[in-house]
RNA sequence: GGCGGCGUAGCCAAGUGGCCAAGGCAGUGGUCUGCAAAACCAUUAUUCAUCAGUUCGACUCUGAUCGCCGCCUCCA
């Protein structure tokens, strides 16, 4: 039993083995600090954080780097448009960033590094790659020579002379090749700058990450992570920066995440069509958020709309009522009485954790273990219906036992963390904030129609059915007395 | 033009060379109820874009065709 893994460099799943045994390093590109994060950032970050939590629950240990990009051309600009320092504008898209990221319960990486802090660095490993022939100065400008590298586009799958047809290219007299990067920028004027051996300026975009990854991981390390636009470039130019450098192969499994869309189209700002996270988690509990994200693998596009958060509020709000009806058990029946649980039931249960991790194991397809989760909740629920006042109190352990391991599992994806019986009065306290009519007032009627139900008096009763429905709130009678829900269409 | 991906029930979405093609939402039937609703249970694709080929056998492999998308410029 191992993990599998799809990795972008080979173009197939492939055995997972770290470097170092039960030792995983990661690096992931984080966000360029400017703006806020939209909906895309937070499947990125999404991605990510379930597959540390898992390879953690698998026993690895884990060292998890996403750094920061605080300098570049929009930073500069966003920063001259606001009337302020880049570094402000950074720090500040940091702090909302962390907001952002909380409120979805991610868990913070091992370290997040900032681009600015590491400028020593990267001059450092300019200054190799101009040395071993890899890069060259022109002007201000240091660039990094592609026709220096032969692997150049190994990762993106492309060759030098296909992309040059390509021609969307900018020329630049400086360049010997039109597809050569800059790896530092001479400074002008107004920007912030570093001295540095070839004069003021500022480092090029790709440069940061092959600097702060060789210091915190090293060389050669495991995974490296971020979205599917970042193949080309960004990763192709860090891989022949660092491997030029290093001459030591850089990364051993490249982890590409797929887009988030709406109405099938990228986001993008042009578009105007990005939503950032915090407009989403006004309106969703972020558990909804995680819920929709994992429903779909994470390689593939991922379509943001109404109907499929309406899906994912259907989807956790059950395996929540399952919960909430488990937790609600007491264990007070008669020991005589056998087990109303049928075997095959019982081998699904416990054979559920083995099946998650089949499902997990096999390039993380959280899609399939959700439909575990949803396969147990339904024999759960359906023996918790079978159950009497005299059931065993074993099969009341044993359902139990089941959702301990059902919550652990459930929590690599960030589901499920919150108690149930809460989670779903707190849901219905927030929807009937929305509505006219108070909890009292509900309740006071719901006692009218019950003492008119006691005289058999339907009429009256019917009506106060009614006039609560009119309002949106529909009663359920049960053993226990009347309950009320509110109508799940009208939110 | 180059590279890559996708096309599975009303919608969303897994899947594998061979037991009945997961699961969710919606729908339908049942249990429950004074009647309801909710909840729960059950049920919903002789078929996996189309056409060929490989194979004892393909949704799964190969080729072609049609359609959609992404990257090649900053981008999660």
């Amino acid at each position: 039993m191992s993990i599998r893994i799809y990795n972008t460099l080979t173009r197939r799943k492939e055995l997972f083995t770290p470097l170092e045994p039960n030792h995983v390093r990661i690096y992931v590109c984080g966000i360029t600090s400017y703006d806020y994060c939209h909906i895309g950032h937070a499947r990125s970050a999404l991605a990510f954080d379930m597959i540390v939590r898992y390879l953690r629950y698998r026993g690895y240990t884990v060292t998890y780097i996403r750094n920061f990009t605080d300098i570049d051309d929009k930073i500069i600009n966003r920063a001259a448009e606001q009337n302020t320092t880049t570094e402000e504008l950074a720090d500040r898209f940091i702090r909302e960033f962390y907001i952002d990221m909380d409120g979805l319960g991610i868990d913070r990486p091992t370290l997040e590094p900032k681009a600015t802090a590491h400028i020593n660095e990267m001059i450092d490993l300019i200054a190799e790659l101009i040395d071993s022939g890899f890069a060259y100065q022109s002007g201000n400008d240091v660039y990094y020579s592609v026709n220096s590298f032969p692997e150049y586009g190994k990762l993106s799958g492309r060759n030098l002379s296909d992309m040059q047809a390509g021609a969307r290219v900018s020329i630049n007299e400086q360049k010997n090749n039109p597809m050569d990067f800059v790896l530092w920028k001479g400074s002008k004027p107004g920007e912030p700058t570093w001295d540095s051996p070839w004069g003021p300026g500022r480092p090029g975009w790709h440069i940061e990450c092959s600097a702060m990854s060789r210091k915190y991981l090293g060389n050669t390390f495991d995974i490296h992570g971020g979205g599917q636009d970042l193949i080309f470039p960004h990763h192709e130019n860090e891989l022949a920066q660092s491997e030029g450098a290093n001459k030591a192969p850089f990364v051993t499994t490249w982890i590409h995440h797929g887009f988030v869309t709406i109405r099938d189209e990228k986001m993008s700002k042009s578009l105007g069509n990005f939503l950032t996270i915090r407009d989403i988690v006004k309106q969703y509990h972020p558990e909804v958020i995680r819920f929709f994200i994992f429903s779909t693998h994470y390689r593939n596009p991922l379509d943001f709309s109404e109907t499929a958060m309406q899906d994912a509020t259907a989807g956790l709000d059950r395996l929540y009522s399952c919960v909430a009806a488990i937790d609600c058990l007491t264990a007070a029946g008669d020991l005589n009485v056998p087990s109303l649980i049928s075997k095959k039931d019982r081998v699904k249960l416990t054979s559920m954790e083995e099946r998650y991790q089949q499902a997990m194991d096999n390039d993380f397809n959280t899609a399939q273990a959700q439909a575990i989760l949803f396969d147990t909740a339904k024999i759960l629920n359906k023996i918790e219906q079978q159950l009497t006042e005299n059931s065993s109190p074993e099969d009341v352990h044993f359902l139990r036992d089941t959702l301990v391991v059902f919550k652990k599992l459930a929590g690599i994806m960030g589901l499920l963390q919150e108690d149930a019986v809460t989670y779903l009065r707190q849901k219905k306290a927030a929807l009937l904030e929305g509505l006219d009519i108070d909890e009292l007032t509900i309740e006071a009627m719901i006692k009218e129609r019950n003492e008119a139900r006691g005289v058999r008096d339907w009429a009256r009763s019917d009506q106060i059915r009614d006039r609560l429905l009119a309002k949106n709130i529909e009663l359920k009678d049960g053993p226990e007395g009347t309950a009320w829900v509110i109508k799940r269409n009208q939110i």
